[in-house]
DNA sequence: AATTCCATCTCGACT
DNA sequence: AGTCGAGGTGGAATT
């Protein structure tokens, strides 16, 4: 028997079945009306309702309602799930530490518990991932632009590993940052880092003040001056927000769109 | 009869069951061994395996494990879903549109199937977030600092709105960007925007060229010096990383720490 | 519909 | 255990 369910079962009941179910590590649904308290990183207090029930053997909780992908309320994996009965009505409660933090289910009706053994089946393959773009670059490098040659991925910086590091055909350094999606402001900043990290490594620009972040000053480094441009900013990425345009204009970086898979 | 359960059904029953749940707007759970795939922002297979799919009026489909606490697989709400019987298996597929994007799940064992009418119960109450910390600032400016004075939230600038600008005792704009918990270097670079473009705004710093964001400038401003300070950055919340703390140091900003809930 | 930013983000990798 | 960055991030507010 690899399911066991319960119909209307006294609070008793679903206790008693509730807890062979963690003994056999099974993952559990209870459905009925509840009310809901979670303290811990935040602090939330639901109303009664329906809702559904999960605990799972890894000590994962989510209370789920008839909608949302987010559960309204859950604890994390590797917390401890507990059970008990007060006042007549099933309680149920998932605590974990580091953090501290504690759900707290109260039925006062339970309409269904099952308890279900799961076997098998975590083999996912996912594609289209940024680690699938920086393949498709170091397999055609002329994807960023003819004569580029990539040094490394996740070439260390001060500023933290480069997506992808090379040269362009004059042998200029390019750093290139990867988004697998359309991309806001946000990456331009992470970008700037690694360039920044890149040039003080280099001993680039004439002096010791690195490029100022002033969006204000338009002073875009020309892509022909090679004395002010000796370390490259690339994003590669499906496109980019118009602000996040704006700032890498401002930076005198360059965008390349680019899918992480290629167009069918 | 607010839940309806089918033990070990054929896949046919399956189906009737399924869509008369779809029609009545149930919440659905279906438990069986069954293999997965996902395309559209990516793309995703999975083996066959035993696992809980969770349809929701709403649109939502999420695929649950026996651990974690993020579904392996699913789709948004707004999506539609559909079942059919083929070559005597339950298919249940689940699509939406922009973006385009379809989760197929192929039973080939259903062990139970559960439809639930959910009522009542999505009044949630949370606390301990951002909102919180910027009421508990406003209500108390002395925790940031003796003399503050707030002038406004999400007061406008050309980077985007400011969670707090106010000043202090002598007068000297300050910047306050807000984290709910521990912030990491991101959160300084979102600041150092904010003050920028204040310091544009007001016309403030002798040249037009604003604070370098060079590392290695450790040109902290002195607090002391109100010539080159006429705009302070400040970042609350109840810790910042080690590496967060630099570059707050390497721009003359300063760290407030402060939980967005009082300490019992 | 697109953009922006918070989140009890989650998750994995690395230190 | 803490830090850092990716994510099919999700979700809400705003434009």
């Amino acid at each position: 028997m690899t399911v066991t369910s319960l119909h209307d079962p006294a609070h008793r009941e679903a206790l008693w079945e509730l807890e062979a179910a963690f003994d056999r590590g099974d993952l559990i649904s209870v459905f009925g009306r509840c009310s809901v308290s979670y303290e811990g990183r935040a602090a939330s207090d639901l109303g009664s309702g329906d809702r559904l029930l999960l605990l799972k053997p890894d000590g994962a909780a989510l209370v789920h309602t008839d909608e949302g992908q987010k559960p309204v309320n859950w604890q994390p994996p590797g917390s401890e799930h507990r059970a008990a009965v007060r006042e007549g009505r099933l309680r149920v409660t998932s605590v974990r530490e580091t953090p501290e933090e504690t759900l707290r289910v109260h039925f006062s009706d339970v309409q269904q518990l099952s308890a279900m053994s799961v076997t098998g089946g975590r083999d996912l393959e996912l594609h289209g991932s940024e680690e699938d773009l920086r393949t498709r670059i170091l397999e055609r490098p002329d994807l960023i632009e003819a004569g580029f040659e990539p040094i490394g991925t996740e070439h260390p910086s001060n500023a933290g590993p480069i997506d992808v590091f090379g040269v362009d055909a004059d042998g200029t350094p390019v750093v290139v940052e990867l988004k697998r999606r359309r991309v806001g402001p946000d990456a331009v900043g992470q970008l700037a880092r690694y360039v920044r990290a890149i040039r003080e490594e280099l001993g680039t620009e004439g002096s010791s003040v690195a490029e100022p972040e002033t969006e204000g000053s338009s002073m875009a480094n020309p892509p022909d001056d090679a004395d002010t441009t000796r370390v490259r900013g690339m994003l590669v990425a499906p496109s980019v927000t118009e602000r996040a345009a704006e700032r890498l204009a401002d930076r005198g970086f360059e965008h390349v769109a680019l899918e992480p898979t290629p167009a069918e």
